[in-house]
DNA sequence: CGGGCGACTATACGTGGGTATAGTTTGCTT
DNA sequence: AAGCAAACTATACCCACGTATAGTCGCCCG
């Protein structure tokens, strides 16, 4: 984990200024977390969040951009891995909590994208290797992946409830895991059923064209 | 009031707050979300507010309860209409926002856990008719299907930016509908790759027991 | 008529919390 | 050593917003 110190300034105030923030943005959302809180949090007084951050909002940039780094380093990590692709609510950790509130409340579009944008590739090499092209494109399909994907870290809470396992754990990982396991790789829509509904919808759309 | 007829109660002013305080939830999030701002919306008084509903709590509650009344009606109409299980997103309009943050930061367990309850039901049913047994429970794969179709509800910025067009639109959610019936009917994984990962899972779950 | 009650408004209160400023310590350069 | 900039603290400001109170209007019941 430590083999390569990950940024020099990781035991500065700044860091754990902006570490502070990310667990309380993540546990609190953004609105109710206070610049007070982080400051107790960090050891320092409030004062100096706003000398090194200037406001609450940049606070929240800073930590942003701290994230999208965080990622791409574990992601970079996690392409060696086997299974590194699947789970991206195990892959991050602490970061967790504060990425599902970035991507509701906050503005974590850059990450999103660039998921998206690993998946086009990914599915633009697999469509190499199919017979029959996909019918719809890469980037669509990407998308709506990618928010798949997404939805356990956002709604972990109820994922857990569903489940009956926390998360944390790594038994709820694994629960959490087999079962994404089971319908990554069986259609949830038998042929019959998404013809049926294929035809519905070109129905649908010549009617209202 | 609460009343018993259907809506009869719609044009009162207590429906008029709730229905401002649901749009402004949804626009804001609860916090940001002013009681001045909701009764502003609403043309009434400050203090109306509070008199039909005591607290910016308790109106809140009173938007969830109202939400899952919604719920249960569109879902009557949906399950009757072809396509209707599908899209999530479609079918509840100008509510979708308000759900998202009800999931995030609210309260909306007992909408997810209605939603999983269903595909409960569903999925019985589905594997009954099925030769082998599916080795993974059917609570836990609705848990995660029900998390993957919220995922729509949740990030609908983010898969407007990905396809390219809005959700408001009837064009933008048979764009959605094409991708989702693609991905729903086509394995993300082939039967090589779900072993080899089922493999490895299992491995590492030896490994740490 | 009158009086009581629910719907509704106007105004005030208190405070949490973001922002701003002035002051103190530390450390580095010449 | 001097001095200056950055790191850091203490304190004050101020206003948005949830909460609370007092009062007005209109309607129904006896």
């Amino acid at each position: 984990m430590t083999t390569t110190a990950p940024d020099p300034e990781d035991l500065t105030a700044r860091a754990r200024i902006r570490d502070a923030a990310l667990r309380h943005f993540g546990e609190h959302g953004f609105e109710r977390a206070t610049i007070r809180g982080i400051a107790e949090t960090a050891g320092v007084s409030l004062g100096l969040v706003r000398h090194h951050f200037g406001s609450k909002q940049a606070l929240r940039e800073a930590c942003d951009e701290h994230l999208m780094k965080i990622m791409h380093r574990l992601h970079e990590e996690a392409a060696s891995r086997p299974l590194g692709g699947l789970n991206p609510v195990a892959a991050m950790g602490p970061y967790r909590d504060y990425l599902a509130r970035a991507l509701t409340e906050g503005s974590a579009a850059p990450f999103f994208d660039e998921m998206v944008r690993i998946g086009v590739q990914w599915l633009e090499e697999a469509d190499r290797r199919l017979p029959d092209p996909p019918g719809v494109g890469p980037r669509a399909r990407a998308t709506v992946i990618a928010a798949m994907a997404l939805s356990f870290s956002v709604l972990t809470k109820h994922v857990e409830r569903g489940l009956g396992v926390s998360l944390e754990s790594t038994e709820g990982q694994h629960e959490l895991l087999r079962a994404l396991l089971y319908v990554y790789s069986h259609p949830l829509l038998t042929p019959e059923e998404a013809a049926e509904a294929r035809a519905a919808l070109d129905r649908r759309e010549r009617s209202t064209s």
